[in-house]
DNA sequence: TTGTAGGCGTTATCAG
DNA sequence: CTGATAACGCCTACAA
């Protein structure tokens, strides 16, 4: 923006100009074709086409009130999971039109109204959120801006708006169900301590107290999680564990840590070590031995979450809320 | 945007008219607080917070023709190669007031020219584009918009504006003469057809063949080259090779999927293969055994190229081309 | 330090 | 099917 030399960037007026037609005339050329007569459409495109002129969305978005932008918030990008919902979100509203703002938040709990309010001043016209645990001032902010937002990834009594999630405490009770009915008893859990994580891990203890097992072992790596840290976790808990444990990994990364040294160390798995992880990423099917994990459908998320932010712009009302379902993958490691 | 119901969002002359105040206040409370004194400042605040008045930058970008935004493409994030240069990239236009738009190009040549129009179309105030090889007419697009632009994690003869980049050609040779120097003759190519990875695979293909060595297999595998692919290929190597093999990968994904296998089947790294992967992501460290890769620092690239983008934007009209040097992180696969 | 006037480039709307 | 006119909400430039 801003041209300081040489003549000014192109604008309607001069395609206009140049086709012989008004202004709005172009406009229509571009936005609604259907509404031009077919050798207007032909001048006006030659005339686009020589001039090398690129609309301005921003004018055009003051105008219309329209961005034809949505905005995605995501913890990060570091980690492979969420690379399926953020491009098949990503896909279907390319598809439809819009364009996506990707911001990353992180882990620690940086001011999101911030990044909500530098967001929303760019007048979205949609917003996914990855959770679905606000503030009462970043709600207010959402709601006050009047815009379509879906929530993902996480699932609350009372959701912001839409919702496209899981509940984190059920994927911990499942693997902790899971283990149990293999026999385990003693368990153990490594992993963050991010807002979802914790849930799951919550679900897990309780489940595994209420079956009769026990916590044997808890250890802490710094979100997001990296291998590195993981592995270091598994040291730890191996070298002070005293008989066969299940470990209940807060990500797959995790879990491959706690897999790589069990490996190294000549653990076998199940039997000494049983393992899971959360994720389901590629590293968990094709690296050796693979490990079993939850299975979430990130895609199905991301989709789903697209469409139901462009039946709301379709100016369908209805509340949308589903549950993803989850599943574990058994995969040799319990 | 479009509010259909209740009040309408609030603007900057409401928040005028309850500071009791002209808008224009308003904006310099906003953008120039030093140009206001303290007193009105502090009423203007105030209106503001009970207000919830969230800024519309669409209506501010028109008006300056500024959009504090910058745009960033990379052919994808399910890789973590990208995930330093984008954070740190990120990171460092953020401090500086600028947001960040992220998109994905994917890596088939679906038509670039079609993405920087929609790009350009919401005029940012500056680019960064992976790769630096674009066709003339993306070239025209990008002059005519007169918008900063850095091509990074490429070289070129005649970069589109700044760059922040390395010769792939150069590392595909590096590779070739490491293995070289360790007395390995019989050599293989496994990885993806991508732009980049063909040319570090020439300057590999080409140096073995002038240092005595020969190419003794290829395999390739689908841009953006995942695990079970790379295993796939890996096998097949395994299969029909004759004697000991150094593996040069197109990436760790890659290099990869050519441990675990040689790891399954038994063979001794890097006595009967050797592999070489590129990226150094985490899972080159931390996987057993680590592997061997080239290593380049995307943290330094993401920020270099966004102090070049704010100098531009600062007014310095000189030219920012740099080679960041990459080396050879030696892990004992070779 | 604060205010006024005008325009940024496009599109909604209504008229022809 | 096409055009004229008036916003859209803010900021530049200039004036007081």
């Amino acid at each position: 923006m801003k041209p300081r030399t040489g003549r000014p960037v192109v604008k309607i007026t001069d395609v206009a100009a140049m086709a012989g037609v008004a202004p709005m005339t172009v406009s229509r050329v571009l936005n609604a074709p259907e509404r031009v007569s077919a050798e207007t459409a032909e001048r006006v495109r030659a005339a686009i086409e020589t001039l090398g002129y690129v609309p301005n969305l921003i004018a055009g978005g003051l105008s219309s009130r329209r961005s034809r932008m949505i905005a995605a918030v995501v913890p990060t990008i570091a980690s492979q999971l969420f690379a399926d919902p953020i491009q098949a979100f990503t896909d279907t509203l390319e598809r439809a039109g819009y364009q996506v703002l990707l911001a990353l938040s992180g882990y620690g709990s940086h001011d999101e109204d911030a990044l909500l309010r530098q967001i929303l001043s760019r007048r979205p016209d949609g917003l996914l959120l990855t959770g679905a645990h606000r503030s009462e001032a970043a709600r207010r902010l959402l709601t006050d801006a009047r815009v379509p937002v879906v929530e993902i990834w996480d699932t609350a009594e009372e959701p912001t708006d839409m919702l496209v999630g899981f509940d984190h405490r059920e994927v911990g009770a499942a693997i902790a169900t899971h283990f149990l009915r293999h026999g385990h008893t003693d368990m153990a859990v490594v992993g963050a301590r991010d807002v979802r994580a914790m849930a799951r891990r919550q679900g897990f203890v309780e489940t595994v107290e209420a079956g009769g097992g026990r916590i044997v072992a808890e250890h802490e790596v710094p979100a997001p999680a990296n291998i590195a840290n993981s592995r270091a976790a598994a040291r730890t808990l191996f070298e002070t564990m005293e008989g066969p444990v299940a470990v209940c990994c807060s990500s797959d990364n995790v879990a491959f840590g706690v897999v790589t040294e069990a490996r190294l160390r000549g653990l076998r798995m199940p039997e000494d070590v049983a393992v899971c992880g959360f994720g389901d990423i590629e590293l968990s099917r094709e690296s050796a031995p693979p490990f079993t994990t939850v299975s979430v459908d990130g895609m199905g998320i991301g989709r789903t979450a697209a469409e139901f932010l462009l039946a709301r712009l379709r100016g369908d009302d209805s509340a949308r809320r589903v549950h993803i379902p989850f599943r574990i993958v058994a995969r040799g490691t319990e």
